[in-house]
RNA sequence: CGGGGUGUAGCGCAGCUUGGUUAGCGCGCAUGCUUUGGGAGCAUGAGGUCGGCGGUUCAAAUCCGCCCACCCCGACCA
């Protein structure tokens, strides 16, 4: 390439709309471009990355099994009414209708496609497994695009799917993807942590998220220091201590004008928030429930889903405290507590000697003990798990950061084979429904995340694997006949011998030559300058180190050869 | 969706409070000359329905109303 001809419009100065540095650097180095909140343009160094990304995942996936396929992005209403999730996905879901009125949807994931297209063409149990996958557009309506690439409303992704004849089978296809993700983000140059997760929308039992650790991550991972346990925040389990102990003393009320908040309590009462009973008020399926947890822990709304087994709560709001009196904000709790149901977390179990709200306006109550002055309808894993707990597994330290999901593996099961009719025949000639996995890689996302990981104020660093190029050749006064015919030479050598480069055969300064190509970020750099007049040496630049080493340009090809394993 | 904010040249911004000539600045772009190991200098020049519609006024980028777009903060996801 060279850069003369090549279409990379590099800015100066950061675009106001971009906050992060993925997003900043991906505009400023003429990678990207946007079109419309959420939806962007790839312009040639940025699809020459993603091209690459795609590429790695091709490998490993077609090494792991799966196979490549194409599948519509426009996609009929019918699918999705088989599957119930026209209805369930909402508003999140592009929708538009063809001429003759009828509806489609523009694809967020392929899941029913893909079943419809197995379920017509595979009846035998000597047609299992099948893991099929493709690399496409997907479209998702989202609440709000945010952040460049890292969540747009299109958006390329790797998506893909097994179909297996019994549950034992669907885990190893799962595993085998398991494996396989993290070799292509390890590959990508990504650092990543695989952790337990929710299912959301997609459904199914078993889940595991692919992050990778950036501070501009928009999940919480908790992860033990010393055992291999690891969960988005959202459902992480961890270890209860001993809860705090009563002297065996009565309830004292005591009067706490105007205090509501666990905050202003404690203050005025000179107690500790964790000696503290929160009761927090949910609205569950139009019946009060209340919650209890101490009261310096937050209550998760992922770990209530599944406790309540249902999505459909919401903590009280003002209506819901006007329409049950009886629940006085900010002074609610357990004692003589009247309520459909009262679930407290794991840690309050045989708590005593706590503090609550008395159920009566300006009083709160002292030496409360679980068990004697209240009883709960069960106890359960509520709150959520936070830096410096102890591990579920070993009680070692965790610790929460910052992730970027990357890729998620769901184990489906019968959750859409079930419903869709995606049935085989045995060795016995029954009928069964086959055993569903799905698996997701954000491609756009991952070049995000990398830049997230791999850059400094002056640009990006790109990992050698993904880079738009191996090698940027600057030769500086490029006016200058020798230097022009030796950088010339030397990119000419490049591609005879199969390595990416790209010439900047611009007749630029010298900064501006530096500064570009800071910002694009080719790991290697060939400066062609004063040393070459002096002994015919090039520089080679590392742009991760800054490390500079004069050399023969023989030995820098030979030098980058081996890098790239050739 | 709720809350906050911003729309003026390709990009980054000033001007708006207190309406009043040809709407400014920096970068970028074009042309010429001089420059060239870290975003050069001088000169000349092109480029604007001031987000849109409506209103107030002799007069609107500026005041009022409605709409649209975009960004940020909170509940969801590759």
């Amino acid at each position: 390439m060279r850069q003369s001809k090549l279409f990379v419009p590099t800015l100066k100065e950061s675009p106001a709309d971009a906050e992060i540095a993925s997003h900043r650097l991906l505009v400023r180095a003429g990678f990207l471009r946007k079109v419309a909140s959420g939806i962007y343009e790839l312009l040639p160094l940025g699809a020459r990355v993603v091209r690459k990304i795609e590429g790695i995942v091709r490998e490993e996936m077609n090494a792991a099994g799966a196979q490549e396929v194409v599948l519509p992005i426009m996609q009929p209403r019918e699918l999705w009414e088989e599957s119930g999730r026209w209805e369930k996905y909402g508003p999140e879901m592009m929708r538009l209708k063809d001429r003759a009125e009828r509806d489609f949807g523009l694809g967020p994931t392929a899941e029913e496609v893909i079943t419809d297209l197995v379920r017509t063409n595979a009846s035998s149990w000597r047609d299992l497994p099948i893991n099929l996958y493709q690399i496409g557009d997907k479209f998702r309506d989202e609440v709000r695009p945010r952040f460049g690439l890292l969540r747009g409303r299109e958006f390329l992704m790797k998506d893909g799917y097994s179909f297996d004849r019994d549950e034992e089978g669907m885990r190893r296809s799962y595993q085998a993807m398991y494996d396989a993700y993290g070799r292509v983000f390890t590959r990508c140059g990504c650092s990543w942590r695989a952790v337990e997760a929710d299912t959301g929308i997609i459904g199914g039992d078993v889940s595991h998220e692919f992050m990778a650790p950036a501070e501009v991550g928009e999940d919480d991972i908790a992860w033990c220091e010393d055992c291999d346990y690891a969960a988005n925040v959202t459902l992480a389990a961890y270890r209860r201590a001993e809860p705090p102990w009563g002297e065996g003393r009565a309830p004292e009320k005591v009067h706490t004008p105007e205090q509501r908040t666990i905050a202003e309590v404690s203050s005025f009462l000179g107690m500790e928030p964790e000696r503290f009973i929160k009761c927090l008020m949910f609205l569950v399926e139009d019946e009060p429930v209340a919650v209890l947890v101490p009261g310096d822990r937050e209550a998760g709304e992922i770990k209530l889903e599944r406790v309540l087994g249902t999505g459909e709560f919401r903590l009280f709001g003002e209506e819901d405290w006007e329409r049950f009196p009886e629940y006085l904000q900010g002074f609610v709790g357990p004692v003589g507590l009247r309520a459909s149901r009262i679930i407290a977390d794991e840690a309050l179990r045989g708590a005593g000697g706590m503090a609550c709200g008395a159920n009566e306006r300006d009083y709160h109550l002292t030496g409360v003990d679980e068990g004697r002055d209240f009883t709960v309808s069960f106890f359960e894993d509520v709150t959520l798990a936070r830096d410096g707990d102890a591990c579920p597994r070993c009680g070692g330290a965790m610790r929460v950061e910052a992730g970027i999901e990357v890729g998620q593996v769901f184990q489906l099961g019968l959750k859409y084979s079930e419903p869709m009719r995606c049935l085989y025949d045995d060795e016995n000639g029954e009928s069964r429904p086959m055993v569903m996995g799905t698996y997701g890689i954000g491609i756009t996302r991952v070049m995000a995340a990398v830049i997230e990981q791999h850059h400094d104020e002056r640009g990006m660093i790109w990992p050698l694997a993904i880079a738009p190029a191996h090698l940027h050749v600057l030769p500086l006064n490029y006016e200058r006949e020798n230097r022009r015919a030796a950088a010339e030479k030397l990119y000419e050598s490049c591609l005879e011998r199969g390595l990416e480069a790209l010439l900047d055969d611009r007749e630029e300064s010298a900064g501006v030559k530096f500064a570009d190509a800071d910002l694009i970020g080719i790991p290697y750099r060939a400066v062609i300058g004063k040393g070459y007049d002096e002994d015919g040496s090039v520089e080679l630049q590392v742009r991760e180190t800054g490390e500079k080493t004069r050399m023969s340009a023989e030995a820098l090809l030979d030098l980058l050869a081996e890098r790239l394993g050739r």
